[in-house]
DNA sequence: AAGGTACGCAACCGCATAAAT
DNA sequence: CATTTATGCGGTTGCGTACCT
């Protein structure tokens, strides 16, 4: 048969929720060769990911400059005209506002805006309300979202692979929190969890015990906080930009 | 305080398209 | 050019947690 080889083996892939561990050897290779090839990944990482798993954990919440939680009112307001616009192609709307994903933009269209826009259409006649505003800051950052926030590759912000702050420091938490009882991971409803991580990871896993990245690592991270400072910066700079504007 | 329910998020699944052989 | 896989995307599901009764 002619064609591509397969990616990965699926039979010895493993599912279910990314262990700290997981992402630090992930990101290791990442920041080493880049994203892009995802087949190369768990070959050469000796995860039991498949590569469409790595590049999803990736992209979704391990990329650089990912901003994690409340959504501002002015990011509600473009992800609502641009769903009126361009209909549920959130990796579209997603590149208006660089730092979100389409997996966060998707989840959080299904469980906020879907129902507000719901309860505004029901109640017509409410002109009052902070629906109101939503919607009046919707049209007003239509019009100017395309401007202010131009569909931007991802390349606006990842070719640095600076990660953000927030999520390598709840990396960390995660690896504070489960270095030191790994071995009890194994009934973690994820059969066969954390307990043969143990095994496959542990050169990667240099110094469980006194909780602290390897050199190498450490290193790394040192460079992204600094450069995720800088990107922080030219955020409050678009911030004030944006109050401006409304 | 305990049990039940709703909510939010991470991850998986399946499909479409692009790319490699 | 045909075949096969990688990649990207949208839909959906399952789990953990917060909130309510």
């Amino acid at each position: 048969m002619g064609g591509r080889p397969p990616c990965c083996d699926n039979t010895t892939v493993k599912k279910g929720p990314w262990t700290p561990e997981e992402d630090i050897v992930l990101v290791s290779y990442i920041q080493e060769h880049g994203p892009g090839n995802w087949r190369s990944v768990p070959a050469n990482t000796g995860l039991m990911r498949c590569s469409k798993s790595c590049r999803l954990r990736w992209t979704n919440y391990l990329r650089p400059g990912i901003k994690r939680g409340h959504f501002t009112p002015q990011e509600e307001a473009i992800i609502i005209r641009q769903q009126g616009l361009l209909g549920n192609r959130w990796a579209a709307i997603a590149s208006y506002l660089p730092r979100r994903t389409d997996n966060d933009i998707k989840n959080y269209w299904n469980t906020h805006l879907k129902k507000k826009l719901k309860q505004f259409q029901t109640a017509p006649g409410s002109s009052s309300g902070s629906h109101r505003h939503t919607l009046t800051a919707c049209n007003n950052g239509a019009t100017m979202c395309p401007d202010l926030h131009p569909p931007l590759p991802t390349s606006c912000c990842a070719p640095t692979y600076a990660s953000s702050t927030e999520n390598i420091s709840r990396l960390w938490e995660g690896w504070m929190k489960s270095a030191p009882k790994l071995g009890n991971r194994a009934g973690d409803g994820d059969g066969g969890g954390g307990g043969e991580l143990q095994g496959s990871y542990g050169e990667v896993r240099q110094d469980p015990e006194s909780n602290h990245p390897p050199p190498q690592q450490s290193l790394l991270l040192e460079s992204w906080l600094l450069e995720e400072a800088a990107v922080a910066e030219a955020e409050g700079l678009m911030d004030v930009y944006t109050h401006a504007m409304f």
